[in-house]
DNA sequence: TCTGGGGTCCTAGGACCC
DNA sequence: TCTGGGGTCCTAGGACCC
């Protein structure tokens, strides 16, 4: 049967989360910045105009941010979470079989559907109607060129927002004119190789032969070929595997020098990852820590390490995690070093009811851990207070800069828009 | 002065098994 | 002097995604 993916992607997702409450901002240029204010991580299309590049680092381009009052704003993920969940509640009015992709984009399965291109305008009419953000949406018998067609979309404004990729001729004709550095799957460094053999667009990259790339690439970029001439090969996926890793880090607005404080950073996170396990019903086996300093400081000395350990069991237990974490910590702090950024990771999972019990340890104690953690994250969920843990630091001093962040205009009922 | 925070998948190479 | 052939598992590192 012929397949039918079509790929809705928010235009400039955050920028216009941030407009969502400001119209003044409507035609103003916006930027977000990533964490701790520190690169630029959405442009509107006036900052784009601006040849500003994404992900360049604030302070490299302040001047003609100043030149053009583009209006500054830090990442405010409440805000975004919250609109990306009434994006994607709006787009299963349309299908059942989505596949949330990111925080701004969503496949959705059409095989079957007829009139695809007035289905695409209503789907993009009617989330503009309920959410108020603009999306573009593009249409293929792939997920790559669905990703192709919504590239499409965006880029060239006679479309309306809407690409339609269902007739090769078409396809043909949008990956002649298209970078190859613009499929999905070609990062830097395969565009720099590309490049060297004479593969400058999308349509080279589909009509070379697959073997030559399997063996000169990988089976990766082979699919990505496969899948520019309409083979399917990367399937809708719209129930996603559980996690395979968790990680929790962060980039300190001020360097952290003493032992204390950067031990109770790495609880922090510690902290912070488990509670992120306990909501993917999932149990550890492994913990590993890392600290670093700035790997741009060019005055300072450098140091970067990490460790590794394995929990005598699989858990999700706090406890057991921050002593394993605070062990790994001790191993790695060297004095004299200032601290940029740190981070836990936890690996190695599975399942409660998979998991084999220590011999030693009576049943009973288990269903206790159990019921403390659900109580710990009941009350630090509930909005009323928090509690944590000995090791940790509760008072985020150390944590990111954010000079420009919104209001949580959603989600708290402090920060409601007045009207 | 100032450089994000998550993830995934694949491959090569080493250790080890019989 | 001659030194197999078939595997598995694990890890580190590199590429990619948003």
């Amino acid at each position: 049967m012929n397949r039918t993916f079509a790929l809705v992607d928010c235009n400039n997702f955050y920028c216009s989360c941030e407009r969502l409450f400001r119209p003044e901002l409507k035609n103003v240029p916006v930027v977000v910045l990533s964490n701790n204010d520190g690169c630029i991580v959405a442009r509107s299309q006036e900052v784009k105009d601006l040849g500003i590049k994404m992900a360049i680092p604030l302070f490299k381009v302040m001047d003609l941010i100043k030149k053009h009052q583009v209006q500054v704003f830090s990442s405010n993920y409440t805000l975004y979470g919250d609109i990306s969940a009434r994006v994607m509640q709006a787009l299963e009015e349309f299908t059942p079989n989505l596949e949330v992709y990111s925080i701004d984009e969503a496949f959705l399965d059409l095989s079957g559907f007829s009139d695809l291109e007035e289905y695409a305008k209503k789907i993009r009419s009617t989330i503009y109607q309920h959410v108020g953000v603009p999306v573009c949406v593009g249409i293929a018998p792939t997920k790559t060129l669905a990703k192709l067609a919504n590239y499409g979309a965006k880029k060239f404004k006679l479309t309306g927002g809407v690409v339609d990729l269902s007739d090769p001729e078409r396809q043909k004709k949008l990956l002649a004119i298209t970078p190859v550095s613009e499929v999905w799957g070609v990062g830097r460094k395969h565009t720099e190789n590309l490049k060297k053999i004479g593969i400058t667009t999308a349509l080279k990259l589909a009509q070379m032969d697959t073997r030559q790339i399997r063996r000169h690439y990988s089976v990766v970029m082979e699919r990505t070929v496969r899948e520019l001439n309409g083979e399917t090969c990367i399937e809708f996926d719209d129930s996603p595997e559980p996690k395979q890793q968790i990680m929790c880090s962060r980039s300190f607005g001020e360097r952290i020098t003493d032992y204390s404080t950067l031990r109770e950073t790495v609880c922090e996170f510690a902290a912070r990852a488990a509670e992120k396990l306990r909501g993917e019903d999932q149990l550890a086996h492994v913990v590993n820590v890392f600290i670093r300093t700035s790997p741009f400081a060019k005055h300072d000395p450098n140091y970067s390490n990490s460790a590794t350990g394995k929990l005598i069991q699989p858990s999700s237990d706090t406890r057991n995690i921050l002593a394993l974490a605070t062990k790994l910590f001790d191993s790695i702090w060297m004095d004299g070093y200032c601290y940029a950024k740190a981070g836990v990771m936890l690996g190695d999972f599975c399942s409660p009811d998979q998991v084999q019990f220590d011999l030693f340890t009576p049943k009973a104690a288990e269903a206790h851990r159990d019921k403390l953690m659900q109580a710990v994250d009941t009350i630090n969920h509930s909005g009323q207070g928090q509690i944590w843990f000995g090791g940790q630091r509760p008072e985020k001093d150390w944590f990111m800069k954010q000079a420009h962040l919104s209001p949580a205009y959603t989600t708290r009922w402090d920060s409601l828009p007045l009207v």
